[in-house]
DNA sequence: ATCCTAATTGCAACAAAGTTGCATTTAGGA
DNA sequence: TCCTAAATGCAACTTTGTTGCAATTAGGAT
């Protein structure tokens, strides 16, 4: 439930707010100018200070992505996927080796991005 | 040597490029403003230009340090690494989980971003 | 359920960051 | 030294992000 992210941290629940960790569950690349785009009746002010607020709340973390892109993504453990480059499908990825810490380094943020085959279409 | 960084991968060494490189390897918190500011005879057009030079040849990486600033760092090879967010050093990660194979799916392609705070500046 | 108010949002003007097309300059191979 | 593709500077432009303030609203108090 996206309001109880907010709930747990003694944030207001507004719409906007909902909306925006809608636009970055569900988009496929959550780019602050995506994520404009997909709240086109949201200030563009109010975004901007939605997203400084969850970020410096720790409910979604600021990253660079494989294209070298800024994007925002929840903190949760259920982020990861196998992304299967023939079927397309996405396998969740449970148990990530870097949930925790490696190597004696503690892990504070991680972005993962696999793409592969998955067991059935390597059958095939 | 800074110009051999560029000459191992055929780009062509510019008193721009020196300086900029020069710029990301001593500047305190290599952020783009203060990229700029460190060379304001150099025009911005050529620093933006140059940085997406070094960026997309892997001789620098595109990060978020800790305070969700994006700032640009030296690559010395091409691993993985464990970056820390307080001393903005990066650890070798030398057995990546990902480099073959996990759960019966195939590992083509894997982008890997860690951040965390490594064990020396744990002990501060 | 209604009231109250600090927090949130919208708005508009603004400032900063980043891009583009083209003329000029230059690195480095012939 | 010459030649040319690549790099740079420049100026105008677009996009991205910020600010102060008035209007609105979430959610605790009554």
């Amino acid at each position: 439930m996206i309001e109880k992210l907010l709930q747990d941290k003694h944030i207001k629940v507004t719409k906007q707010r909902v909306d925006v960790l809608n636009s970055i569950m569900n988009l496929e690349i959550p780019t602050i100018k995506n994520i404009l785009d997909n709240n086109k009746e949201i200030n563009k002010s109010t975004i901007y200070r939605i997203i400084d607020n969850l970020v410096s709340n720790n409910i979604v973390s600021k990253v660079i992505d494989e294209n070298n892109e800024v994007i925002y993504i929840l903190n949760s453990n259920h982020n990861h996927y196998l992304k299967c480059i023939k079927c397309h499908k996405k396998v969740v990825m449970d148990n990530c080796p870097f949930d925790h810490e490696i190597d004696g380094f503690q892990v504070i943020n991680h972005y993962v991005n696999i793409e592969g085959i998955c067991s059935s279409c390597q059958k095939k």
